[in-house]
DNA sequence: GCCGTTTTCGGCCCGACTGTTTTCAGTCG
């Protein structure tokens, strides 16, 4: 079966959104409507490609798409398009839907302004409107006034800029910010604060962040407002309520606190931590059960309807979130995994996995030192005993050093050989010492675009094993770039393919894979997948992870420091493990040293 | 249109905020 296009999971959910919102312009039934953009949701939350599970007969699997919805992407699939979609569609002012885009609308206004306005032009519908608010024409139409057609000319200047940068913070830069506000509101607010914890997606460590969210808990909402709205990291206040505040910082970054007293803190950190697709699944499921949710605690539903009389119904406030979890049956649900991937039916069951933690870990598999300078990328500034030092300082038993291959530019093949050669015996004679913690001697070496690694297999054969990984030729598509990686990971000395997706957060998207095949590959052969914990990398993604993990595939973490300090960055490598539900197992650096080293140096036959 | 640890029919997340309203609809997180 082949489709005329490749159809990413993104573009099926913005096209079923699209269509959640011509319904809701329409007046379709609203749960029809809910339906379709739970769909969207789905499909963008979705471990998979759905193409490759429409190719598979799977599309069922995926909660939320049911067999109405599953016969339309069926047609999509096939023919590229859907006919029942584009007749729905075209009842609706193609102008609306890049207004979609623009905060504080929604489809309801959004045709109310192309209607009274008389746009029917989709290209030119952002600046028409901007021009008509300009004119005063918006205030005098119903339903607008003076303050939301000044509301609209801010979101549309908003959009515009936002629609250039946007851009999320790394995992590692949001924490940096909030330890830093953290440390300085504790220092200002002092003995208010009872508790004070992260929020949002940077609790539950999501590798790209948007604002740092923190959590009090105190008896003291005021003074500890005021602090927080004093604190000198801000250039301004942009917002201060009774429960919460936000400001923002010389970065240009947004920080939020919100806070609640210490007997209903639990609820207030569940709900604020999300996600909101958790949240949505956890309220349906205690909704069921006769319980109604939100940030206050819980209260029970009153199936006569007559709150009226009802007015002592209020919440069972909640200390802890381990109350809260355990109030609904459920065992307490670790952050990471709160994105509606399963986490609540296995907390039901009791069988949520016991995730990796970063004590188990001993050892770091990717950190480049300055052993050698004439490498193919850039060399580490640290030399192997600091870093060795620097392991030991971690609790670690090993230490991967694992340099770029020498550059092939600069070296005659019979160089690179002597130089490895060497290399090999520079770490014997550090390991002969029991200074610091043990040496691997790896080496990260390049893919050359036809697959060839850039090391003779002479100078492989001197390494305990070697990463992989592909600097060079990014744009090849998804069948090449497969057999050119799987070429190179044949070899048997090659143990590790690191940073595999080749992403750079907020940079650069990576290159496509063929990921069914390379994980069957690292099965067949025992191979292993890095995730490296690199800053902007965080690679592999974490719903990748996920499916490693269910399928056996074996994982390494790796800093991939440059400077011995960012060895410390092993911590942000686990947090993409536990958000792809992996467990102490799963990853090859929890073993001790003479079991890694064992499987590291084994050859397989061929 | 989807879904099932009280339902294969009868339900479908919660609260805050905002602006334009005389009691609520739309949007957001």
């Amino acid at each position: 079966m082949k489709s005329t296009r490749q159809l990413s999971n993104l573009e099926i959910a913005q096209l079923l959104r699209k269509m959640a919102a011509a319904y809701t312009i329409l007046e379709e039934n609203r749960f029809k409507i809910i339906a379709y953009d739970n769909a969207a949701t789905a499909v963008e939350h979705a471990t998979s490609e759905l193409k490759d599970l429409w190719d598979d007969q799977k599309l069922e699997t995926v909660s939320g798409l049911g067999p109405s919805i599953i016969s339309h992407l069926d047609e999509l699939f096939r023919r590229g398009r859907v006919k029942h979609f584009e007749e729905v569609l075209a009842k609706v002012n193609p102008a609306v839907f890049p207004l979609l885009d623009v905060p504080g609308l929604g489809p309801k206004k959004a045709q109310k302004l192309v209607q009274n306005l008389s746009i029917k032009n989709p290209q030119t519908v952002i600046s028409d409107v901007e021009k008509a608010a300009k004119n005063h024409k918006i205030a005098e139409m119903s339903d607008f006034g003076e303050k939301s057609e000044q509301d609209i000319l801010d979101n549309l200047e908003r959009f515009r800029r936002g629609a250039i940068k946007e851009k999320r913070m790394a995992l590692p830069q949001a924490d940096k910010i909030a330890e830093e506000i953290s440390a300085a509101l504790k220092e200002a607010a002092g003995t208010k604060i009872v508790r004070i914890d992260k929020l949002g997606s940077l609790r539950r460590e999501v590798s790209t962040i948007g604002d740092v969210d923190l959590a009090v808990a105190t008896d003291d909402f005021e003074g500890v407002l005021e602090a927080f709205t004093g604190l000198p990291q801000k250039t301004a206040v942009i917002e201060r309520g009774p429960n919460g505040a936000s400001l923002l910082l010389a970065s240009g970054r947004q920080a939020d606190l919100r806070v609640a007293t210490p007997d209903g803190y639990g609820a207030m950190l569940q709900y604020f931590t999300g996600s909101k697709y958790h949240n949505i699944r956890l309220r349906d499921y205690a909704l069921k059960k006769g319980w109604s949710l939100s940030e206050y605690g819980i209260k029970q539903v009153n199936k006569d309807q007559e709150k009226v009389n009802n007015q002592k119904n209020l919440p069972h406030k909640f200390k802890t979130e381990e109350e809260f979890y355990r109030f609904l049956g459920m065992d307490w649900i670790p952050p990471e995994l709160r994105e509606d991937n399963g986490e609540i039916e296995a907390a039901l069951k009791h069988r949520l996995p016991d995730l990796v933690k970063l004590s188990e870990i001993k050892g770091d598999l990717q950190i480049h030192s300055d052993y050698d300078r004439e490498t193919s990328h850039d060399s580490g500034v640290d030399s192997m005993e600091a870093i060795r030092e620097m392991g030991k300082l971690l609790g670690y038993e090993y230490v991967g050093i694992s340099d770029h291959n020498p550059s092939v530019s600069k070296h005659t093949q019979e160089q690179i050989i002597t130089k490895l050669k060497k290399q090999k015996a520079y770490v014997e004679h550090l390991n002969s010492s029991t200074a610091g913690s043990r040496v691997i001697n790896l080496l990260e070496v390049d893919i050359s675009s036809d697959g060839i690694l850039s090391v003779p297999q002479e100078g492989l054969d001197t390494l305990d094993a070697c990463l992989i990984s592909v600097h060079s030729a990014f744009g090849m598509g998804k069948d090449q770039m497969t057999r050119r990686v799987l070429a190179a990971f044949a070899n048997p000395v090659a143990k590790i393919f690191a940073h595999p997706t080749g992403r750079l957060l907020g940079e650069r998207e990576g290159y496509e894979l063929d990921w069914e095949k390379v994980f069957r590959f690292c099965l067949e052969f025992d191979k292993a997948l890095e995730i490296n914990a690199y800053p902007n990398r965080l690679d592999l993604p974490d719903n990748l992870v996920r499916e490693a993990v269910k399928k056996g595939v074996k994982l390494s973490l790796g800093t991939d420091s440059h400077l011995k300090e960012d060895m410390v960055n092993m911590r942000y490598g686990v947090a993409v493990a536990r958000r792809g539900w992996a467990e102490k197992s799963a990853i090859i650096n929890t073993w001790g040293y003479d079991k890694l080293i064992t499987w590291l140096r084994w050859r397989e036959v061929k």
